[in-house]
DNA sequence: AGGGGTAAGTTCAATTTCTGGACTGACCCC
DNA sequence: GGGGTCAGTCCAGAAATTGAACTTACCCCT
């Protein structure tokens, strides 16, 4: 897979822009962290495409691979910081396809209990920043 | 592509999870609505493969086909509400990659001109919600 | 009227990637 | 010693992707 550095969109892509690697961080942040685990739960994943986005999570330090057993070799897997930011992302992929399908399942607030939606904030102002005020520019 | 349906994440990634797609998304978001300007923009991209997302996301009622010429046939595309709506799962994809990458395009309020980030908000007690704090659940 | 250029695709063969299933090795428990 | 679990690997067939060439239908210029 070639890089398309340019773009922080086209770059993120580059490594998590496949079927299956946003899955596997989604179940992760639910809390799943053995291969067995992640191979039921991930809904039909080959277990010889785990390994390999495991693997390629690894190294772009998204995912953390820690044994916990010797003899046999076993080991949990768990998300880095980075691959805890990426919990945005499905976050986003998420409420769109709460709104635009019908699913079961959904993202709350754990304290109210409440659907919660993602919005664009402005940590300098300290206020939100509508949808259609965004733009992609050149920095 | 068969259909994971019964979560709405995996739902999504299977109208837009590829490495193609969401690029398409971004650059129709930014302003470019013929084949030629995405074939350009959209980087590197097969025409091939252009030609084909087109008709799937026209299909998944996310960008529209508007004819601006009949003779020679000539179309251009535009995003739907429900395709508009991917702009914060691209904006997601945006933030995690100038995040964690050295790029140069950011993402912006265009009244402050400062960069903007992602945050959970609950709409029902009208605050954010930390994303420590968010969860996915059945509902 | 002929030549060159552009826009929007289509076609195709070669390559790459994905898929599902079988298989392996190292244990543990009974 | 038999059966089960866990964490993968291996492999052949199927499917998707790639890059390049090609097509159709114009327009402009001279």
């Amino acid at each position: 897979m070639s890089r398309r550095v340019r773009c922080p969109i086209a770059s993120t892509l580059d490594i998590v822009g496949d079927r299956w690697s946003l899955l596997i961080v989604r179940d992760i942040l639910r809390g799943h962290h053995r291969f067995s685990d992640l191979r039921e739960t991930v809904e039909g994943i080959p277990s010889s495409i785990l390994s390999d986005r495991l693997k390629v999570l690894e190294r772009e330090g998204i995912v953390a691979r820690r044994p916990y057993s010797d003899r046999p070799p076993r080991s949990a897997y768990t998300l880095t910081g980075k691959g805890h930011a990426l919990g945005v992302v499905v976050g986003a992929l998420s409420s769109w396809g709460e709104r635009y399908g019908e699913h079961d399942l959904s993202i709350v607030d754990n304290a109210c209990g409440h659907g919660v939606s993602l919005v664009y904030h402005c940590e300098t102002c300290n206020r939100a920043a509508p949808r259609n005020r965004v733009r992609l520019v050149e920095s």
